[in-house]
DNA sequence: AAAAATAAATGTCACCACAACAATTATATA
DNA sequence: TATATAATTGTTGTGGTGACATTTATTTTT
């Protein structure tokens, strides 16, 4: 077989914008780029996709370069492709969103992308377009995180009631109802209630939750209504 | 300036996801194919991106090519990049679809395109990858059209709450309770009552209702319900 | 050992959205 | 004038939910 001639070819890569949640903030994990142009610049993790892999499949490997994890959540974002977005050479870049929780993320052994957490309240110069590849999955993410099951992604096995709140509220930048709030959640029917509590933060403690692993897969794509009037989002 | 050596350039194309409502049944655009491979075949209205163009430039560029019209609402629907999607040389395409009123489509002259509508139901065989993007694009319209008004984009400026409720059923292949519908449809407050009345399809006659267009653009993004339970969509 | 402090957990109420269901009205045709 | 047809408007009960208060478990302080 030929080929299309008189075509333009181009770079296409993938870039990751990686959310974490401490406890108190939502944060985005970067890298300091190591290669020119704009190297020593802060940046997302990303990586140019090779010859026989699949965008999703570039992703994930990007991800887990930086993360050593698998298993994680994560969903295409979107193209970002304006010809002059990348000055060295005509790039593409499809944009994918993760979630993980940010415990089990260990700083790699070889810190060779010399990663960092930021608050997403004070986020650094970008190179490139990367801001507006966080802006959007920022939109995204709170858009989601509305009506489906997200947010616990970014949380361990074993949460608790007030954890989750704070979350939220961290997502949304702003205050919700505690009553409201767990009268909502566990209306869902997702939660499973330990026996143990989280004795940490608190004199009474509260009593963990686990997921219903179950009733969270078939409810994934259902509408739950987390967040009443989530306000102009995309 | 220099390049980055040593990756793979690949082909970068758009293809459209075309609807249209005929009053009765939502409809899809497709072309036959004009060169090889797979020449000949049904397809979605596609073309590369050229070098100075960017990703939705290319896209509204192609979607006036086929039918001659210009804003048209629009969204990018994903990438996609499966290696072999296609076999002469890998090819990354970015989908988008396309709300358009019908009846502002007018068979170009010259029908280069022999381009054909077809019912949702009764699509048929697709080159590569088509098909996948369009039930992707086809969830993705219940999806979003269950919250936001969306569907009015399919619709003239005047239309009626019987017309509209058709093509609500027509989407979501099921059926509303008529009094129901209009009173959730009009408590939106998007709608402006006209005087005149659509005589054709009843003895009565339906009144025209039109966009108020200050309050769907100030609302379009807002969650509005339109449909209960859409199931599970994604 | 009792009191105070802290945060978790549970409870109440009024309102509104909405699904389920029925009646009325305007017009053309028989 | 009666009948058929489809548009329009109306009613009701229930569940979700936002606004708000109280009780409970535990540690710390006096």
């Amino acid at each position: 077989m030929t080929r299309y001639s008189r075509q333009t070819r181009m770079l296409v890569a993938v870039d990751c914008i990686i959310f974490g949640f401490d406890g108190q903030d939502l944060k985005l994990l970067l890298i300091k780029r190591g290669f020119d142009p704009e190297k020593g610049k802060w940046s997302l993790m990303g990586g140019f996709v090779q010859p026989e892999e699949a965008l999703d499949g570039a992703a994930v490997r990007t991800l887990n370069k930086l993360t050593g994890l698998d298993g994680v959540y994560m969903e295409q974002l979107a193209a970002f492709g304006t010809p002059q977005r990348d000055p060295m050479e005509r790039t593409l870049s499809v944009a994918y969103f993760a979630l993980i929780d940010i415990n089990l993320y260990k700083q790699q052994l070889t810190d060779e992308y010399k990663a960092e957490w930021f608050s997403l309240r004070d986020i650094p110069k970008l190179i490139f377009d990367h801001a507006d590849m966080v802006h959007e999955a920022q939109a995204r993410l709170r858009y989601k995180a509305a009506i489906h099951p997200l947010l616990f992604e970014l949380l361990p096995p074993k949460f608790t009631i007030p954890q989750l709140q704070i979350l939220f509220e961290a997502v949304y930048d702003a205050g919700f109802d505690k009553r409201n709030f767990s009268r909502k959640v566990l209306s869902t029917g997702l939660l499973v209630k330990q026996k143990e509590k989280e004795r940490a933060s608190s004199k009474r403690g509260a009593f963990y939750y686990k997921l219903d692993k179950r009733k969270y897969s078939a409810k994934f794509h259902a509408f739950l209504n987390f967040v009443s009037d989530p306000g102009n989002l995309r």
